[in-house]
DNA sequence: GCCGTAGGCGTACGACGCACGCTTACCTCC
DNA sequence: GGAGGTAAGCGTGCGTCGTACGCCTACGGC
């Protein structure tokens, strides 16, 4: 019977994404984003309980579009392919990575796709404290490759630092940057993630590993 | 000439790291490490260059007490410990988790550190692309294990959270939740690492795994 | 003992998240 | 068609933050 409400949980986190995608991490505030829904500031707490709310609509928005459908194929290509999707939804919005990583654990959209993985560890073999451990590996290094895509991606300017260190100090290090270099973000998340299901297969599965060679 | 100076980038960093452990992540700020000092807010700049030069100085300290001589052994041991030595320090101060990721590419220990950790692995036979790639896969471990470590332990309340969901819905997850709070953090790591150190040895090095299991 | 340097800090400004309470648009029922 | 009640919309204000600016003053060297 009063008023209807104006404002759907999907236009706010479009507004939300749009702030940061267009302003950056730091730009994302209570005040941008009502100004850029065209409403006063507190008018957006009629929507949202606070802050913390308004990031995880951002989160479950960025994770929407990922295929929660389990692949065909060799469980380590199903790992790769389920674990593929959710770094490439969120890589899609650098800015919002640390978001991501945050609020992880109030996402439906993730939990969904843990219980997924889970089906795919246990088709392959694993359970209990083995299947635990393969998860937690699993999530680390999603985790730790996308936060290491959004603090120093390896074309950005962290590399370029790197490089530019005196060779005599660090003679590896400087040499690792400039091989660094002509590495893509897609191609450092497979590398790294057929090490770790190679080691699964190596020491639980006792299946021969592929040798991760393109 | 003039006058000598009270402080020393140490006292501000242990008085930064004070308030950290003592009053949680979020209570860090320039007013609070000052008044901790026994000085005004704004003397605190005559010391340090801003908040962000304040959190280096602090990841510097925390990182400090890592042991950057390269341990004896396989190569695969000699990761491990190196590893372990930086997860162990990072981990004793958790206000500190995130301050240790988002400055991780200032620290001179942790260039240092890689330095090292990049003997290791050229000694073992890799070099060039797959160098690159094996170390940035141990730093994504490293990183998504503290994080994972920060934001949910094992034990703590996210790993409740996730085992008090509806069975009927997410069987694996709550089974999984439930196995997991079993694991130390510790334990964790370095399963995660074996994995991918198995996956390594497997892929490119041609070595027999270890099984892994304790 | 004087002076210049630099240490110490009070004040103030523009952000932020958000509590509170007013005004007002809308829908329903007579 | 008018009245009433519900919730939308939002203005004001508080306490927090980082930090720019400029004053006062303690100190050490001549």
């Amino acid at each position: 019977m009063p008023r209807p409400r104006s404002l759907t949980p999907s236009r706010i986190a479009d507004a939300a994404l749009a702030v940061l995608d267009a302003e950056g991490h730091g730009a994302l505030s209570m005040r941008a984003v009502a100004a850029r829904l065209g409403m006063g500031t507190m008018s957006l707490y009629r929507y949202v309980e606070d802050r913390s709310a308004l990031e995880e609509l951002v989160v479950e928005r960025i994770l929407e579009p990922v295929d929660l459908t389990a692949p065909d194929g060799a469980w380590r290509h199903r790992l790769l392919e389920l674990s593929e999707r959710v770094r490439r939804a969120v890589a899609a919005h650098p800015a919002a990575i640390p978001l991501a990583i945050a609020h992880r654990q109030s996402s439906p959209t993730l939990l969904r796709w843990t219980e997924t993985v889970l089906d795919v560890l246990t088709a392959a073999g694993l359970t209990g404290h083995a299947r635990a451990a393969a998860l937690r590996a699993l999530l680390a290094h999603l985790i730790g490759a996308l936060e290491l895509a959004h603090g120093a991606p390896l074309q950005g300017e962290g590399t370029r630092r790197l490089s530019a260190l005196p060779p005599a100090d660090f003679p590896l290090l400087t040499a690792t940057a400039r091989d660094a270099a002509a590495i893509s973000p897609e191609e450092e998340f497979r590398l790294g993630l057929e090490l770790l299901l190679n080691g699964l297969a190596a020491a639980h599965l006792g299946e021969t590993p592929e040798t991760g060679e393109k």
